[in-house]
DNA sequence: GATGAATGAGAGTTCATTCAT
DNA sequence: GATGAATGAACTCTCATTCAT
């Protein structure tokens, strides 16, 4: 990624979170950016396309970071809890970026799409781990699938529920989610 | 609500449904309710404030639904599991909307904060649920506001599962879900 | 005039006053007099209707207050006099329609025609004073048309003075005015 | 100013001319001008925006034109008679300007506070001269303000004359005027 | 006489995209 | 590589007027 295509890059991320993908105008982008308007276009195809590119390369490097720390890990549960901790990491650290890609997650665009293709790789990661815990016998091998997608649910509504708490302990909230996932609301 | 603004109201979900909040028109909402675009400015302030009253009144009508279901039932999970019921059964006849509403959750408009707020007073009773249950002994008194966002978080991410392989036995659903939300992955 | 005529003549002057002419809706004219919006319809062909009936009122009651007040006078001066002084009392008093007025003077509308036939009628009763004053040998017979214009210009421009400097006091203005206009500014 | 926004200034000033500020659309003046919509919003803000620039640009070029005719003369008299001449002959040309700046001089909206500010930065020119006629004794020093108010009262009242008689004889007109403004009616 | 729901033409404005330089 | 002036389709919203009751 050359310098330009790093400014544009920049800019519409702080913009897309500032303001959601519609209210972000290409003006703006360009401005915040410091390049000319045309720019934008010689880099990118369009405005969904800039979008595009930073999804993938955001989902990108969460996965990144995740393998990288797992990657010695031998206990399952672990591993589930480095995704929890990253994640919400993330997620609270860049919040609006988050809840612009949530408002995205829905719909029939290219970008929403495409948003959908990326974390449903994600969520491939999660199962995988999920899958481990499986073969240890630590949890049922049972509807590993929905089980990845419940947790991510259970991340999610941990980050909306940090949000309106302004609750920022990551590790507290860590063990709170990770609780639920592991054992549910009962006893 | 007269019959005009019924067929407003109607046209609107449907429209809305189709193609979300940005992309549906006032011309093609006007079209589809087979009357003037000025009519719609007759009954309502806004595009804005015709989302703002389909909100209003769709969880208006699940809390109805769930109050009705529930008022003779004394086991408090009987009434999660009905929550669990409702909800997906809507979610997922409603599909379309449903998914309108997740996307239009984020963000500063009015209307988002409009819908927030009335998700908040849904989760209350939600959460009012669990503490009956926790009242019972039935389930740790711990952390039941953020249980009652995992609770939420945890049927979307179902709904979405059941979105992506058209999985609509509900029954079947909503017991995985609820098993989920009783006892974790763990085991 | 009978009640309803007369509440939205009321009403229609009070709305003209503080919106003018463009930014006054039927709507509001019918709010303010206490009336559905039909019945404006009911009374008056249009918009452009109401406001020419009451330019068309406004100026008669002008010109009776002038002709009531001077058909005792012998002194043509005064009778001049007596018209600054009705004229700047009504305008002053009644500010935000004289300027709704004196922006409605120019242009090419029905009712904007119609204004300055109802105008020349008045310009014609200050030239009739004028005629007078000149058969007494008081002012020169010189261009007695353009001194009614010029007549009007300069009681004008002193409600605009006055409206600026907020000075409401009539007779002080007046004597100036009529200073203005038998003397000029020389010497 | 760029060739394109003199395309724009031109056509705005021939819509309003023709229209009056109202009745004159984006749409029009996009047409007079030979450019696209979009363009007027690319070289202004707003509707609004276009005619307040051709205001300033207006008032502008009389002062100019007024302070080059002036700065070599020493009567203050005919100072004031080259005002009039300067502005009864742009008046004249550009009528119907004249009258759209008239009916904009009243009311509430930007434009309108605007032109009033102009217009009393060219009141205060007047009363320059008007300063500069009394300390000659040719005047009397008493509310050399409100003269100055009157004197654009009266040359304005004398266009308006000239209108309705299609007199177009600018010294003529010219002479009468400063008759009228320096002796008044009287005699 | 009076109502007010319904109308629809038309307005100003926005903004992603293009393209000549 | 980069620019920014120009575009025009599309949008939301306004409001004088009509007409069945």
């Amino acid at each position: 990624m050359n310098k330009t295509k790093k400014l544009i890059f920049d800019a519409s991320i702080k913009s897309f979170s500032q303001k959601g993908f519609h209210k972000s105008t290409m003006d703006e982008i360009a401005d915040m950016a410091g390049v000319a308007k045309g720019t934008l276009y010689y880099h990118f195809k369009s405005k969904e396309d800039i979008f595009k590119f930073i999804i993938d390369e955001g989902v990108k490097r969460i996965e990144d970071e995740i393998n990288e720390k797992t990657k010695n890990m031998l206990d399952p549960v672990n591993k589930l809890r480095a995704v929890c901790e990253i994640q919400m990491q993330l997620a609270i650290n860049h919040l609006e970026f988050f809840k612009t890609m949530l408002s995205q997650l829905w719909g029939d665009e290219e970008r929403q799409h495409q948003l959908r293709n990326v974390l449903s790789r994600y969520f491939k990661l999660i199962e995988g781990f999920l899958k481990e815990a499986a073969d240890d016998g630590l949890i049922a091998d049972d509807n590993l699938e929905i089980m990845a997608f419940n947790f991510f649910g259970v991340m999610t509504s941990t980050v909306v529920y940090s949000l309106i708490h302004k609750e920022k302990d990551i590790s507290q909230l860590t063990e709170t989610l990770l609780g639920f996932v592991m054992r549910g609301i009962g006893r």
